[in-house]
DNA sequence: AGTAACAAGTTTACCGTGTCAACATTTTAT
DNA sequence: ATAAAATGTTGACACGGTAAACTTGTTACT
C-alpha cells in the first residue's frame, strides 16, 4: 500500500476513464474487470463497491460514449448555425468521422441494448433533447420547412436519413464497403444525392 | 459412454448447428464451447479436433448465419421476378424481417469482422454474386436503368438504398426507434419516400 | 471528543471457461 | 496386417467474475 491512503478519492470516475481506455485498446473481447482495476493500482474487486457488476460498469463506459458522441456532433451543428443543409451534410460526416476514429465505440453503442431511442407516436417522433437524433433532428426539420415540405412527409424523410447515415457509417466501419479514397467525400455525395 | 460409436459421425456439422441454437438462446455473452460440447454429448475438447479455437467455431456459425440472410433475400426477390421496384421493397422488409426474427444474428453479423465487403472502384461497385447486397443490387439497377437514370447516378443511389434498409433495420432492432405498430409499414413507407 | 454506523478497500475462495498436453480408440491407407 | 491419421477422452492450468468475511477510513450523533 503506497496509495497516500487507504480511499482512492475518486475510484469510480477513473475506473470509468481506465475501463475507456482498455476498451479502445484490447477491444470488448479483451476487457476484463481485473484489468481495470489493476490499471487503477486497486485489488481485484474494489470496482464491486462502485458497480453491481461487469455490466454495470461497461454500461456506464457506454454513457459516456453516447455523450462524446452527441458532443461531437453538436459541435459541428453549431459551425454553421443558420444554414441547415450544410449542417445536414457535416453531421453526417461527423457521424462517420467519429466512428472510424474511435472504431471500438462503435461495438460498444450498438451491441449493448442502451441507447437513446427515438419515439415515434401518432406519427410523430420525439428525439430527447439530449440525444445524437436530436441534434440531426433539428437540423433536418428546419431544413425541410424551409422548402416548404408538408409536416409528414418532412418527419418521414428525417428519420429516413438519419437511417441513411447511420447505415453508411456502420457500412464503412465494418469494412462492408471497400472504399479507394477519402470516405468523407463518398459520404457527402451520398448524403447530397438523397436530401 | 453410450454413444454407438466413439466417434461421433458428424460432430462438426452438429457443433455449428447446436452452436447456433445456443447463441439463439443465450446470446454471444451466455455462449462458451463447453456448453456447445454438451449439447452434442461430447467432452469439453472434442471441439478442438474441427475448429482451431472458439473463435473458429464462431466465425463458421457467422458464415452460416450470412448464408441463411443471403437465402431469405434471395426467395423474397425470385416472388417477383420482373418487378423490381416491388422487389426492393419487399427485399427491404425481408431484411427488417430476418434481423426482427433473430435478433442475435444481428450482433453476429456486424460485430464480427467477417462480411462480403462491396467493392468500390473508380466510381463502379461490385457485390459478390453470392452476397446478400447482390441481391438488393441487382433489383436496384434494374429499377434505375427502367427510370434511365444515368450510370453514375443509379450506383450511387443504389449504394445509398441499401445504406438506409441497413440503417432502419438496426435502429429497429436496437430498439433505437420506438414505434407503435407494424414496423413492416413504416419499413415500407421509408422505402417508397426515398427510392 | 468518543463512538457507532457507514463507506470503501483487501484477502480468500469458488466456479465456469478456454486451452494445452498426454492418452485412447477408431478409421484409413499402404 | 499394421502404421499413420483422425477423432475422442481425461486431466491440468491460468484467467476472470463474483460472493463472503475482514480491515481501515470517514461521517454523524450525542
Amino acid at each position: 500500500m503506497d496509495r497516500e491512503s487507504y480511499h482512492h478519492g475518486d475510484l469510480k470516475q477513473e475506473l470509468i476513464h481506465n475501463g475507456l481506455l482498455l476498451l479502445n485498446k484490447e477491444g470488448i473481447e479483451g476487457f476484463s474487470l481485473r484489468k481495470v482495476a489493476s490499471m487503477c493500482e486497486v485489488s481485484h474487486t474494489a470496482p464491486y463497491k462502485h458497480f453491481k457488476d461487469k455490466d454495470g460498469l461497461i454500461n456506464e463506459i457506454i454513457m459516456e460514449v453516447w455523450k462524446k458522441f452527441y458532443i461531437a456532433l453538436l459541435e459541428v451543428t453549431e459551425l454553421y448555425p443558420n444554414e441547415p443543409e450544410l449542417q445536414i451534410v457535416e453531421i453526417g460526416k461527423a457521424y462517420v468521422k467519429f466512428m472510424v476514429e474511435n472504431p471500438e465505440y462503435l461495438k460498444l453503442m450498438f451491441l449493448s441494448d442502451s441507447s437513446y431511442p427515438i419515439r415515434i407516436k401518432d406519427n410523430q417522433f420525439y428525439g430527447n433533447k439530449n440525444s445524437s437524433f436530436g441534434v440531426f433532428k433539428d437540423s433536418s426539420e428546419r431544413y425541410f420547412k424551409e422548402k416548404n415540405l408538408n409536416k409528414n412527409l418532412y418527419m418521414e424523410k428525417t428519420l429516413t436519413m438519419w437511417s441513411m447515415v447511420h447505415g453508411i457509417a456502420i457500412l464503412i466501419i465494418k469494412k462492408s464497403i471497400e472504399y479507394k479514397g477519402d470516405y468523407l467525400v463518398l459520404v457527402e455525395r451520398m448524403i447530397k444525392t438523397s436530401i
